[in-house]
DNA sequence: CGGAGGATTGAAGGCTATCAAAGTCCGTGG
DNA sequence: CCACGGACTTTGATAGCCTTCAATCCTCCG
């Protein structure tokens, strides 16, 4: 039995709508693989060429500078696809911030997989899509927001991402939540220093706009405060 | 006759590879058209809802915050594709830098179009997916980059970009060009205030790393220089 | 020649980084 | 149960980069 008859993301991730047949032929290219919380999957510039869907866990999509200062470029979660099919190598590092799940491909069988099913490629196409989107807001962020603005905006994502998709439609924002990153992390996403995101957090917290009862666990008490503060 | 039968982006655009007929049909559901420099083709949450190829001219993608600060989240050139296909409205605005033409299709229409045909979306998959390359490395630049290093990483960019495809594979970068922004948009590229931007062409100009022999000309005058002030 | 928009230059201030030290949390082992 | 070590976080003081505010300059055109 193939393992994807099981699978959590069997619904949400690109392989959802395929036929059982195309399924089996996937899971026969790909294999599952466990990648602890602070271990990479992907070097930057690595040439191992792999494509993966995230099945649990959390991780991070990085580049790096010469001398060592980091930008978080993007973040994966259950469901999402990771890699860069069809051509280029990607330019940028894969590494766990959870204990993690992910079912890897090897590129180039990926890429001549989906070649051969269009309605893969469109479901990657419409991930990519949103995945530039996301980038966008989050250059707008990075070339024009300030440090409290950075957070709050940080913060209502977060709130945004850990929401019940509750009745039919409408996202519920969650009111609580656990970060999967720590604050240096959270400094790399923001493109601030530690000190600077330690700082604002403890600002919103003494201004009653959030509470925070433990390192990473979050609490929205004022969210319209946090709305106003994201510019 | 068609009129992309003659287009001048007709082999670079997301058309090229399509047969006659389908060409056909495409240039059936689009029209050309004319847009001034400074003049929009796209408001920022505009449910005009289409989608363009560019076929002259430049174009910049950006987003606003409520209080007026703005940030280029993209620029497109000729044989580039514009616009968000499948569900989202666009959240960027879309203003010529140049005058420019471009090829524009009702999204739905274009939608529609798209799925019938795999071998456009597939071309469209591969330009989204360098384009999120592109937007990944500037968040890289905004987050982490200081204002020389900004400035340095932008030209190199340029002279890529204006650079000519001379023998075969190898991309030969130009050491002299014009930009098509001015330094309020450059600021607007690099998250910068216009005065920064000036002061560090002016630096680079003073360090005989450049020459400025008019407001938008660029010539480069020790590139190993630049390179290693890119960071 | 004169005006207007864009660009450059200058001076001062603020926001964030840097450097440094103290505090907190948590797992381990006595 | 408590002491200890280490990583992470918070807090404080200072410095510096970039912004802000303001004035001047250039260049293109009417």
């Amino acid at each position: 039995m193939s393992p994807c008859e099981t699978c959590v993301v069997r619904n949400r991730a690109i392989c959802a709508g395929l036929h059982d047949r195309e399924i089996h032929a996937l899971s026969m290219m790909g294999r599952r693989r466990s990648v602890a919380a602070g271990e990479p999957l992907i070097w930057e510039d690595d040439d191992s060429l792999l494509v993966a869907n995230v099945i649990e866990g959390v991780l991070k999509l990085t580049t790096s500078t010469g001398d060592g200062r980091e930008q978080i470029v993007g973040v994966a979660y259950p469901s999402d696809f990771i890699g860069r099919p069809f051509g280029q190598t990607s330019r940028a590092s894969v590494v766990a911030l959870t204990d993690a799940r992910v079912c890897v491909f090897a590129r180039n069988d990926f890429d001549r997989f989906a070649r051969e099913h269009p309605e893969l490629e469109h479901k990657l196409l419409e991930r990519t899509l949103a995945e530039l989107d996301r980038s966008r807001a989050w250059m707008m962020l990075l070339g024009r927001k300030t440090a409290p603005e950075k957070l709050a905006t940080f913060l209502l994502d977060m709130a945004d991402r850990f929401g019940d998709p509750a009745c039919s439609t409408a996202l519920v924002p969650a009111r609580r939540f656990t970060l999967p990153f720590s604050r240096q992390q959270v400094a790399d996403l923001l493109g601030l220093t530690i000190e600077t995101v330690s700082r604002q957090f403890t600002r919103l917290k003494a201004d009653g706009v959030i509470d925070l009862p433990s390192r990473r666990d979050v609490e929205v008490i004022d969210r319209s405060a946090l709305e106003a503060l994201a510019g």
